[in-house]
Formats: structure tokens, sequence, C-alpha cells
RNA sequence: GUGAUUGUAGCUCAGUUGGUUAGAGCGCCAGGUUGUGGCCCUGGAGGUCGGGGGUUCGAGUCCCCUCAUUCACCCCA
């Protein structure tokens, strides 16, 4: 055993569980193409200012959980992402791709970065797949992007979900009902506890969405942030409300939910699954019209979007029977060399064969020829061909069928006809 | 950052009030089959019992420290 472990808070996937994650990232850049979402990647880093100006500065995530370092010390700040939304904004601004089409749908699959203590469902290093629906931010465009992300867990077949919605208003409706909320809280202030104390100041809304029960008691008699919106976020958010219903999307209204990013307005929403553990958050997203300008932006750029979490996505489906079988897929065929003065010769015929497309294994390590087979039968390769010296001497080489145990002895091309014939109805399956 | 939890073979775990060379199942390797896998049988390799210190005639077992894990708080994906 090496003396070297993982990172705290980050973890290898192996080529068993890779299966399970290129299924999952199959069926999410399947349904990206059909909403008409097109992928994105990003630097995992950027200067740390992005991230001070976007997330806020007084949010957990940018006051206590970034990855910042200073590359030599005298030059720019960096932090590892520990979120998507705000590099993809500047990516796409950086570019000026709204002059050419103003309306943008991107989605990613990538690693994120949060320096938090690990436990179940949360990790330092961990991923999401998300999308960003930049230049248009109507109640269809909000209902797009909540519908992209339920139709991927809808195809997974992912059960015990709850989508949990809210509208926050326009900044306006936000910054009366700030001096609202603190004028009610003002004579509870020595009640609240030390993370609701420094909200009070910088951020009160957050106390709302508080777990501590003392908080929850207080907030109960608080005004009601729904109460005091806008006509217009009123009927943005009722339409919203009525494109997922028109879809048979179920979700319930949750006038407490506020989230932890500040970027958000009006529509923000976060779905969660029975099936995880404390951290039963699946993902989340909203309505970030206010970013662009945030980042230096001449114009505003209405947005939307969501974030998955892939490990909690993986998790609840592991929970839910929902995964395939952890098994790499073994080769077409495994050629299996009795006596090793002849490996050279069957090396060639290894070129050949992967030449014509079929997938081909050979043992590199010189191990017996029963070693061989065992090791065709453990990676579930569907056939066994023989190359030895009778075989070379002859032209001909018995292919055996490993499930069935038939053996025929056929010449090399027709070899390769039989294989690369059973690969092509193979890649047809679906 | 706070609180608990668990560290014994590659994996899952036994290991009695402290007592000889630390075990099992699975996996791995080899043989049973002179050129045929799976099932079965036999054998083998693999452990500084997380690390350090202490108590003791003697520590996997008790005490202290430390590192790591896991779970929860917090927060979020």
């Amino acid at each position: 055993m090496s003396s070297y472990q993982v990172v705290k808070g980050a973890r290898d996937i192996f080529p068993d569980e890779m299966v399970q994650w290129n299924y999952v990232e199959e069926v999410i850049c399947r349904l990206a193409g059909v909403f008409g979402f097109n992928e994105i990647r990003t630097p995992v880093f950027e200067y740390t200012e992005l991230f001070q100006r976007s997330i806020g500065a007084s949010t957990d995530i940018v006051g206590k959980e970034m990855f910042t370092f200073c590359p030599d010390g005298s030059e720019r700040s960096i932090t590892l992402r520990p979120e998507m939304t705000a590099g993809v904004m500047r990516a796409v601004l950086q570019k000026n791709l709204f002059a050419s089409a103003p309306v943008q749908k991107l989605y990613y699959i990538s690693e994120l970065f949060r320096k938090e203590r690990p436990q179940a469902g949360r990790q330092r290093q961990f991923t999401q797949f998300g999308a960003e629906l930049l230049g248009a931010s109507s109640p269809a465009a909000v209902a797009e992007v909540i519908m992209f992300m339920m139709q991927v867990f809808g195809e997974l077949g992912l059960d015990g979900l709850r989508l949990r919605i809210n509208s926050l208003g326009s900044a306006d409706d936000r910054r009366r009902y700030r001096e609202e909320l603190r004028s009610y809280l003002a004579p509870h202030y020595g009640m609240l506890d030390q993370a609701s104390r420094e909200r009070f100041e910088k951020n009160p809304l957050r106390i709302l969405d508080s777990k501590n029960p003392d908080m929850q008691e207080i907030v109960s008699g608080a005004p009601k942030l729904h109460e005091h919106l806008g006509d217009e976020a009123r009927r943005d958010f009722d339409q919203v409300l009525g494109y997922l219903a028109g879809r048979g999307i179920d979700f319930s209204i949750d006038h407490l939910l506020v989230r932890g990013l500040d970027y958000y307005s009006y529509t923000a929403f976060e779905v969660s699954c029975t099936a995880l553990g404390a951290q039963d958050a699946l993902g989340g997203g909203g309505r970030y019209d206010s970013l662009a300008l945030e980042l230096g932006s001449p114009k505003e750029v209405p947005a939307a979007g969501f974030a998955v979490g892939m490990e909690r996505l993986l998790i609840a489906m592991q929970k839910q029977r929902l995964l395939p079988e952890a098994v790499p897929p073994g080769p077409e065929v495994f050629i299996i060399v009795p006596q090793q003065e002849f490996f050279d010769h069957a090396f060639d015929i290894a070129a050949r064969l992967r030449s014509a497309g079929i997938g081909t294994t050979i043992d590199l390590a010189g191990r017996s020829m029963k070693a061989q087979l065992r090791e065709a039968n453990r990676m579930r390769a569907a056939s066994a061909l023989f190359v030895g010296g009778d075989e070379l001497a002859s032209g001909l080489f018995p292919l055996k069928d490993l499930a069935s145990s038939a053996q025929e002895a056929l010449s090399l091309d027709a070899v390769i006809g039989r294989l690369r014939h059973a690969s092509i109805i193979k890649t047809r399956q679906p």
C-alpha cells in the first residue's frame, strides 16, 4: 500500500464506476441536445474577484469555502471555482457571444471545489451538471431550464424528488422587504444565533431559510416575502408555475426558500431527494438577471440556470437501483498465446484485428494459457482466438465463443469477417 | 470551524478478563488438465493490527498523543 492518499474530500473513480458515470453523462448530453443546449468548458480557476463579485462576499461559499491562492506571491489571487455560473457568464461576456446570437443556451458537466468538511454527499472536489440560459429570462425561459433538469431525472427513473420553488421578486421588491424584515427582527436581535446576527446586517433574507428551529420560530411571525412582491414579479411567478403545471411537473411553493448565492432574483428553486442523507439537495437554480451587470457588462443580460450534483445524483440512483451494472465492457476477442515463442505473430494478428475495428485484447504479461483464458473470462471477452504454432502453420485459427463454448477453426479473413459482423450487431443494440 | 465514530490481508470482517508463530470468507496466484475459461478440489502469496509514546513479565486488546475515515452540525450540489 502506498503511503500516499487522495486529498481529503476528493476521490478516485475507477473503471467499474466509470461505466455508471458514462451512462448518466450520456443521458444528460442527449437530453441537452434535445433541449438545444450546447456544451461549454471553462477553466477550473478564475481570478478571485469574479466569485466575490458574483456569488456575494457575504455568502458562506466566498467567506470560508474557497480554495484561493496566489501563484507567485505577487500575482493576482486565483480561486478554484466553487460553482460554474460565474465562469460561464464571464466566458460568454468576454467572447461577446451575444453579438452573434442574443440567446445562448449552454450546459456543462464540470468539477467544482469547496473547502468544507466532507460527509455523505459532500466532497471538496465534486461534479455538477448544469445549464445556463443567457439572453432570456421570460417565464418560458425559466420553465425551460427547470424542464430540462426534471426531464433528466425522469429519464434516469429517479423517484422521491421534491421540487420547491419561490419567487424572490425584483431587486426593488427585495430592497423594500429587507427593510421591513429588519425592523421586524430588530426587537428579536438578542435571540438571534451567531450566523443570523451576521446576516442581519448583510443579508437578512438568508435568516428566512435558517434550519435552526429557534430561528424558524422567530421567522414564522415575520412579514412574508411573497406578500411584498410587486405586480410584475407576481405575474412572472404565476406564469412560471403555469408552465410547469402544464407540463405535469410537480412542485411545491416554499416562500422561505432563499438559497445561498446572492445573484438570484425572481424565481429560485431547489430539488431534494428522499434517497439522500442529510445532504439531500440534488440541485437548484434560478434566475439571475443582474449577474452580467455585476460582472461589468454594459447592459443587463436576462438569464436563468440550474446545477445538479453528480455525486449525489449517482448516490440517489444507487439507492434506487437505477444504475447499470458496474462492469466495463469486455473486448470482442481475447487472443490466446499458448506458447510465448509465437507471441510476436499473435501480436501482429491483434494489430490486424484492431485495424479492422475489432476490440482485441492480448495478454502482455507472458502468462500461462490457462491464466490467459481465465483473464478473458474475467473481463467478459466475447470470444477467444488461439494463436499457436499449429495455427500459424495451417492458417486455421480456433475461434471460441466464450458464452456457448462453441469453437470453430477459421482462416484469419473469416475470423475478421465474423468478429466484425458481431461488433456491428453489438453497436446497433441500444 | 464544532461534535461524535471507526482504523486488523486487495475487499468485507472475526479476534474471549491482556497470554505462544494474528484468523475466516471473497478476491489474487499456482496445480489438479503435456494446448482450452467459468463450477469443483488442493496448495500458495499477501499483515511493522493507521502512526508514535506509555503501562505491563507480556499489548491487536488498556492509557495518552497524533494521523486518517465515516457520520452529523453548519452550509450546500
